[in-house]
DNA sequence: ATTCAATGTAACTATTGACATTACAACACA
DNA sequence: TGTGTTGTAATGTCAATAGTTACATTGAAT
């Protein structure tokens, strides 16, 4: 299974943030159309975001802003706060492997360590781009395009 | 979501092989009682392994064996094999980002290198591990358990 | 105080993938 | 030819993703 859509999303929505928060005012329909997505999917999205106290949502009023300086806040953060893992773990074990097999009862056993450092590489690499990044990265492209136009 | 537990049965799988292979014929049967999985579950997974060119399965008279030395198949090769990832992505883009929006259209050239590098640090850590470790590791648990009892 | 643009949620739907289950044809060997 | 096994089709259940409509709540601006 990939990883859901909901990250990319959120990242886009820290792209936005980043780059059309101090112009404008950032809603989830501003999002929505940006992302081409549906705004109350971004919202359940801004939830998680401000649940995990990445970002700020203004209610009544409107908007959002990064709730951190972005060099605090890593990819790792967003990914935690979005993606619903059971109990953290990426692998998915079979439930009830046979308890009379030697292997069956053991293979978690011979397995968790294994695995965990596989996840553990993964997050650390997560956990080394910061929005911060992010944003530099953003916007050099955007100097880029409006150099070279937008031809592919 | 998680990796499916078609990753951990598959690695699950192999386990048996090395550990009963010598002594049993290692059936659908066989190995859906040590994993507790459904039979037909199982085949469709030999299946996925045999197409990678990790296994061999007699048709007719049963049992599976491995095709290759343990040390030259990863768990990345398993991976692979029997996890369906579209276009070998492990993240999710939504679709259609709007093209009107300098972020929106930019958003995968700012991304794609980044996740990328997450992805490649997980599958150099599953590419680390082969299965002639996996069969190292499960005799020395088993013999730990011969000696030490089943007891937690 | 009223207005009004936003947010936060509930409710419902569609779609997809995982996994289970039954059934049976094809197969290979004894 | 009989037996045990594989390969696979058909069907069902369940959970997660994602879309959509609807509406009560919020809070700044008029």
């Amino acid at each position: 299974m990939q990883i859901s859509s909901r990250f990319t999303l959120a990242i886009h929505i820290f792209a936005c943030i980043d780059t059309f928060g101090e112009e404008y005012k950032v809603t989830s329909d501003f999002l929505a159309k940006s992302t081409n997505v549906n705004p109350v999917i971004i919202r359940k999205i801004l939830g998680q975001l401000k649940g995990a106290g990445l970002i700020d949502v203004a209610r009544g009023t409107g908007g959002t802003t990064a709730a951190k300086p972005l060099d605090e806040i890593t990819f790792l953060d967003v990914y935690r706060a979005v993606e619903c893992i059971e109990r953290g773990e990426l692998f998915h074990f079979h439930e009830n492997p046979n308890a009379e097999c030697p292997v069956g009862r053991n293979i978690h056993h011979i397995l968790d360590d294994k695995l965990f450092q596989v996840q553990k590489a993964m997050e650390d690499e997560l956990a080394s781009v910061t929005l911060a990044d992010l944003k530099r990265d953003t916007e050099e492209c955007l100097k880029e395009e409006a150099l070279f136009g937008r031809e592919k």
